[in-house]
RNA sequence: GCCCGGAUGGUGGAAUGGUAGACACAGGGGACUUAAAAUCCCCCGACUAUUGCAGUCGUGCUGGUUCAAGUCCAGUUCCGGGCACCA
């Protein structure tokens, strides 16, 4: 029988499905490991970025099985957000009944592609259930002061019609639609992140060994911590007076104390309480007022542009020299920031210099480089010795820095203060599909909770969706309901959460199976079983959105006393993208290749050969059409050569020195493949070698004659690449071998070896011939035969040295005599 | 601007400091066939030479360390990614 992938796969899905074969075990005294993909947004169709992450997954799920591990490798949906509202819009669907479609159809596509997820465990978030227990954190953490609410300037999308968080804006834009993002005034739930700042910066040590170290890096940015000083300027006399003696002093950050000297004016951002007092009571002129206007309006993309900025007609008093400085209003000083006020130092500072240079300030120098001289048509930015600065002068930069520091909290006029670019993660969005926010507007009593026991507060199911304003609020009767403590009218919450608050915790819901779901959001139990997860496989996208939400959950969970660890992931792999004609495969550059059509053609164990073959999965993939015809040959000839091959229940007991070269080659090619397999799930994630290895060990086995080995190498084989093509070595293992070989595979140490080695001969480290040794022979021997192979590269050359490498080569160093 | 990666044949990619280009794809040649497909075999970095099957060069570039460098170090160019007026 030739090769028929469907009628194989199919058989196998089924024998998978009936023998429930990829449930985890509940004996918790089995050694586990807990698989986990990131989750897809069931968007209609499984595309080849999904298909490469399951498949990297599916590949660790199976081998540790067969290793003997208790493997959970679950899956589900993230089934909440914008663009089942948007297919709404466009369709007049519902989004519930389009997101459960889409849902269903890409079952089916993981089945047909045999991964290896327990169904039993499947989950979408935007199931009620799951709604019912997110909703009950967002209560205990309101109840713990890490929710709140408050007035703020926000990340508004005109096009989405919703909020977005700091980390879901890319360049300005939104991070879905691309739409430029505008700021917004408005009430807003945000979880307290910047509590646990520090925490989730020093933890990323933890992650070193498992994690990439660029999404460590991008981490860390993102949380950006700064060490420096905190201090006030205060208002000169007449300026008080002039503001009514509304406003003594302000508070300036900077992590340049050792300039503290060259200070010539100070900045104030244009949102500033200061600026406020000053435009709302008229206290500068129109022109002030309208050039203040626009700078707080301009988006963050136009206020980079260029810096500018109007004088205040206010001074400050410098806290050491006592000197009057002029205070302005800057463009380029953020609100969110610090204070929102900076002290200015030109001569130090690239900002500062260009915007002293446009508005003709003053620059003093007071850092000047250590061997060098110092540029004054320019910032300058490094470190070096200090001048002009009273009894610091003569201090290195950076030791000046600590001393200023001292200096000021001894006087008690400032502070060492640390400050983080992190913010805290605004939640809520103006949307229909999303887990509603379970709180309540009574007139009488404020913000009132829902109480746990109506929980889960769900979303209405006759809706108008327009794409207009919040369909919540719009809709007729749903948000108004009874105050939950006073009886009396109130009005609910119409905001619902961002959808990366179902996958902050999903990973734990997966822990338990389906009957603990109704009592709880996760048993205790389980969780002390299988997590943390071991290896968790998705895309680099998240490495400051998903990734950093849910690492904050888990440490808020902890202290919340539902969990005992500190970090969610251990090892993480962040796959490339898949490309085609070298750009990523996308629908609007209609570059996409469907997985459905290669699993229709080729079959799933063709597609996944080829992902894990075609580049190491941390690199970007170039689909290519005839790769994938060369997968689909491979395994088309495994299956093919298997003819040879004999019945039996035990790997085949073979006699080693009995074998000829080609047969003992074999063998070695075999276990050498075998070898480099381990080291692929451990540390190096190169399925693409282990591959090749199979390869080179199939083209070893079938240029030679003797079926024990040929059975053996299939035994072996069939068991190791069973994580890359299931389907095959299924349907191989179960003709011959009865399935028995899907096992821990022993090494045996003697094949290893070989009678003869192959050594390079290099003179002077050029490579100049080679030669074939017995094993066991002496150094001298060694060099001695060396010598006679290459000796016409020695005529007229003295030997100045001589190296052998074991089993690798021979290096003479010669000079002429 | 700052911080991470990366650069190896026509292509994807291999190489614990030890014979660069494993394994594939594409390409070329051949066998089988009436023919095609499938399959099998051979060649395949560049240059020079040659029917003595040998030599020279070669991992972005310039240096360095070493008996030996794609690999380590310093510098440099280019490409990709992240952050970005963060005081």
């Amino acid at each position: 029988m030739s090769y028929d992938p469907s009628a194989v796969e199919q058989k196998w899905q089924k024998y998978w499905s009936e023998n429930r074969s990829f449930e985890p075990s509940d004996n918790f005294d089995l050694p586990k490991k807990y698989i986990l993909s990131m989750f897809p947004f069931p968007s209609g169709r499984l595309h080849m970025g999904h298909v490469r992450n399951y498949t990297i997954s599916d590949a660790f799920a199976r081998f540790y099985r067969q290793q003997g591990f208790n493997v959970l490798h679950p899956i589900g949906f993230d089934s909440f957000g914008m663009p089942a509202e948007n297919a709404a819009i466009k369709n007049g669907s519902h989004p519930k009944t389009w997101t459960y479609d889409n849902i269903d159809y890409m079952k089916k596509e993981f089945y047909s592609l045999g991964f290896s997820f327990s169904k039993e465990r499947e989950l979408a978030t935007s199931d009620e259930l799951y709604t019912k227990f997110e909703q009950g954190f967002i209560i205990d953490m309101y109840e713990k002061g890490l929710l709140y609410r408050k007035e703020g300037l926000l990340n508004w999308c005109p096009h989405d019609q919703t909020v977005l968080a700091n980390e879901q804006v890319i360049d300005g834009c939104c991070w879905r639609c691309d739409t430029p993002i505008v700021k917004k005034e408005m009430n807003q739930y945000y979880f307290k992140i910047t509590q646990y700042a520090d925490e989730l910066l020093s933890d990323l040590a933890k992650l070193e060994n498992g994690w990439p170290k660029q999404v460590l890096t991008m981490q860390e940015n993102w949380i950006g911590k700064s060490n420096g000083l905190e201090f006030d300027f205060e208002l000169s006399k007449e300026s008080k007076a002039k503001l009514n003696d509304k406003f003594n002093s302000f508070t300036v950050f900077t992590t340049r104390p050792d300039t503290i000297y060259g200070v010539t004016y100070v900045a104030l951002a244009p949102e500033h309480d200061i600026v406020k007092y000053l435009c709302d009571n008229n206290l500068l002129d129109k022109d002030a007022i309208s050039q203040i206007k626009d700078m707080k309006n301009s988006s963050n993309i136009d206020r980079q542009k260029e810096k500018s900025g109007v004088s205040l007609g206010v001074d400050v008093i410098h806290p050491l020299t006592g000197q009057s400085v002029p205070l302005w209003v800057a463009n380029f000083v953020l609100i969110e920031y610090g204070s929102g006020a900076v002290m200015a130092v030109p001569a130090h500072d690239e900002r500062d210099f260009d915007f002293a240079k446009k508005y003709s300030l003053p620059l003093k120098y007071v850092i000047k480089p250590n061997d060098s001289e110092l540029n004054k048509n320019e910032a300058y930015t490094e470190a070096g010795v200090l001048f002009d600065s009273n009894e610091f002068s003569g201090f290195d930069s950076n030791e000046a820095k600590g001393k200023i520091i001292e200096y000021f909290e001894t006087l008690k006029i400032g502070k060492k203060t640390t400050n983080y670019k992190l913010k805290d993660w605004g939640v809520s969005r103006q949307r229909y599909w999303g887990a509603p926010i379970p709180f309540i507007h009574c007139q009488k009593c404020g913000l009132v909770m829902e109480k746990k026991e109506n929980l889960p507060v769900a979303l209405p199911s006759d809706i108008d969706i327009t794409g207009e304003g919040n369909p919540l609020d719009l809709h007729p009767t749903w948000k108004y309901c009874k105050c939950p403590k006073c009886g009396g009218d109130a009005i609910r919450e119409t905001d619902t959460m961002d959808t990366f608050v179902e996958s902050s915790w999903y990973f734990l819901r997966f822990c338990a199976d389906k009957t603990n779901w109704e009592k709880e959001p996760f048993s205790s139990e389980q969780i002390k079983y299988w997590m943390e997860v071991d290896h968790y496989i998705g895309g680099i996208e998240h490495a400051v959105l998903h990734l950093l939400y849910a690492r904050f959950f888990t440490k808020v969970f902890r202290d919340l006393g539902y969990v005992d660890f500190d970090e969610p992931f251990l090892r993480l792999l962040t796959q490339g993208m898949v490309l085609k004609d070298g750009a990523k495969m996308s629908k609007s550059k209609g570059n996409t290749v469907d997985p459905d059509e290669i699993i229709a053609k080729y079959g799933a164990d063709t597609a996944r050969l080829f992902i894990l073959f075609a580049a190491p999965p941390t690199q970007e993939l170039e689909w290519n059409d005839s790769a994938v015809e060369g997968a689909f040959r491979f395994i088309k000839r495994f299956y093919d050569k298997s003819n040879g091959v004999y019945k039996t229940t035990t790997k085949p007991a073979i006699d080693h020195s009995k074998l000829n070269k080609d047969e003992k080659f074999a063998r070695k090619k075999v276990y050498e493949a075998l070898i480099r397999a381990t080291d692929v799930y451990n540390n190096k994630y190169t399925f693409n070698t282990m591959i090749a290895g199979a390869m080179e060990a199939m083209n070893a086995l079938t240029s030679q004659n003797n079926s024990d080995v040929l059975t053996e190498g299939y035994w072996i084989l069939t068991s190791m690449l069973e994580p890359v093509i299931p389907h095959i070595c299924h349907e191989i293992s179960q003709k011959y071998f009865n399935l028995k070989n899907f096992d821990s595979q022993e090494i045996v140490d003697e094949v290893l070896q070989s009678d003869s080695i192959k050594y390079g001969i290099s003179i002077n480290g050029k490579n100049r011939g080679e030669i074939e040794l017995t094993i066991g022979l002496s150094n001298d021997e060694i060099i001695h035969l060396a010598k006679a192979e290459v000796s016409k590269w020695l005529e007229g050359m003295t030997i100045v040295k001589e190296i052998v490498v074991p089993n690798k080569l021979i290096n003479l160093v010669v000079k002429p005599c």
